[in-house]
DNA sequence: CTGAAAGCGCTAACAC
DNA sequence: GTGTTAGCGCTTTCAG
């Protein structure tokens, strides 16, 4: 194994000198620089990174922690991670990839051992039983979701509440009045995943701004769920005009199951969806879409926790920062102006 | 941050007492070690990683290195990801997560600074450019998948070759004497990602053998590739009554058009899927099919990895060793005798 | 069964 | 602009 020593002494320069121009901490000649870049090169040296960590105190690692609760879309989750993973290489950091099955611990450990310099964590509960670990921590942890207190903690979402009203505006606009939502399986809102609250919340609050009627039903992630909510929707509200629908699983077993009932998309129907815009696209009539920007998730974790490794970052608890990625409803095929009402001159009040 | 010469202290033992205790590599008297065990925990010590590292020459740390082509199908990648991560730990490692952007010399990199101790290479190509570097190194490493030449490597994955055989032989078995392959995309084969390629033979070997005849066609992930292959399909071969599927984005579409075209399934037209469990039984049809085993692939290969991990094994380069997982096919609700075949006495050999 | 001490390879003062 | 050197915290001989 080549060491640095040997890289000094090839090149004929001392450690220090070595060690800097891998660093740039310090300004060295042109000639001496290129001396060594050639030793390090002809030599095949690669820096020792336990070495390194243990002089630095820096592993140069983040700690990327994704329970694995089998009713998460996974696909989100894996594009997060390589949007985590990607963005660190960018920072020359790499990532630690914890699962669940640790329980909460894995975080002392990580950060206790100095693995990880910081971490990042996935998938939070609205009363997250990490959480008392990542506030007494003094490294600095970033957490994808929102939990119930936000306090001293730095958060990136997507702004789901404004998600669920934007959804409500545009159906709204086309004249619709009666509107259900499809939401995730009822275990995601019993863990109290905030994010499913929070898009209905925002759909109930635009709905009662603008005279809609909102029947929400969770499903799970079964295509005789989805028969099943679909039926009793249409039981309880024959008027539905449009659905929300926030569950990736369903997708394609409810437009085929409206298709089966000779509901047509939009014609009969509008369905606005709020998933991965990959998703949206690949369905039988393209959907009206608020997307999940997972890439920018990961990204924006990553610069968050970045932000508070650089050397002259101040040291102090992080204090609250909370960043909602704002959302973007993409109008494709699926959304239509309610039925009975005229193309044109649709009336906003829609009443009778 | 507390050191193990201050858990040293505390219990009154020396420096070495405590680090035997903790790896347990010389036998200790009870009394000694429930007293730095106690220390140990008051104290709340944690190893430091990279001075762990640098005395020992292990990281504990294996990487799992995933290109991103955007063509395969994350769950499965996901899964294998959890599995990897879940038994690295069951083994005391921690795993470091590698996506493709970097170039095969990441690999150089992670091995060369002694960042990780070994590792596994997913999304194995035919002529995968990582290869040649895997083969220089000498520390462990496992494929899941399996490159063109496998000398000198050690590679896990399912038998897709069987997989082929058995879902022909089970359709066969059922009289189906016409039978189309509705494969991955196009690129997928461009790529020459083995898996694809193996399955296909297997099905025509078997097919041969049992004199059944075959149609094989790619296919893209959206809904009107597939509707577009179903009707190419059944214009060349009106008397096709099954099909394989190994393409997880279009078995929902797949099914969908099928109803659509009154062709029932299985009374009409029997369908095998190449896909997970999960994916299997959540469509509108329970399938019939050969699962992904994601996780014991994962769990398998980080078993190898540890394997010649082990302090006490050969450091000879490894050697060649492939383990293709054996396949399982489920009967579920998709598959059915051929239309025009008895239900009762269908022969098993299906000559007629 | 336990201690003492020599590194592991690198970083970052401290000198000049 | 460069060299010297004292650790970083742990593992592992070598002694006893």
């Amino acid at each position: 194994m080549v060491t640095l020593a040997e890289v000094a002494r090839h090149a004929g320069v001392s450690a220090s000198t070595v060690s800097y121009v891998l660093s740039g901490k310090r300004t060295i000649s042109a000639r001496t620089r290129e001396r060594v870049e050639r030793s390090i090169r002809e030599l095949g040296y690669h820096p020792n990174a336990g070495a390194r960590a243990l002089a630095s105190s820096r592993s140069n690692i983040i700690a990327l922690m994704m329970p694995l609760r089998t009713d998460m879309y996974l696909p989100v989750m894996m594009e997060i991670a390589i949007a985590v993973a990607t963005t660190a290489r960018e920072h020359a950091h790499d990532v630690l990839l914890l699962t669940g099955q640790e329980g909460p611990e894995a975080t002392r450990r990580v950060v206790g051992s100095g693995l990880a310099d910081a971490m990042i964590l996935m998938d939070v509960e609205l009363e997250d039983e990490r959480l008392p670990l990542v506030r007494e921590t003094r490294r600095p942890a970033v957490l994808i979701g929102l939990p119930a207190d936000t306090g001293e903690l730095t958060c990136v979402d997507l702004d789901f509440a404004e998600t669920g009203r934007q959804c409500v505006s545009h159906l709204a606009g086309l004249g619709h009045r009666e509107i259900a939502m499809v939401g995730e399986a009822a275990a995601v809102y019993e863990r109290r995943t905030g994010f499913a609250e929070r898009t209905i919340l925002g759909v109930r609050e635009r709905a009662a701004e603008l005279g809609v009627r909102v029947l929400h039903r969770p499903c799970e992630g079964s295509y005789e769920s989805m028969a099943g909510t679909l039926s009793r929707i249409f039981d309880e509200r024959p008027g539905t005009t449009a659905i929300i629908v926030q569950n990736e699983a369903v997708i394609g077993p409810m437009l085929s199951l409206l298709r089966q009932q000779g509901r047509a998309v939009p014609e009969d129907i509008s369905v606005v969806a709020v998933c991965p815009e990959q998703v949206a696209t690949q369905q039988s009539v393209a959907l009206t879409s608020v997307a999940i920007p997972a890439f920018e998730m990961g990204q924006r974790a990553v610069e968050l926790v970045m932000d508070r490794l650089r050397p002259d970052a101040v040291l102090a608890p992080a204090g609250t920062h909370t960043e909602l990625l704002p959302p973007t409803l993409t109008v494709r095929a699926s959304t239509g102006p309610a039925a009975g009402v005229p193309v044109s001159h649709a009336p906003a009040n829609g009443a009778r």
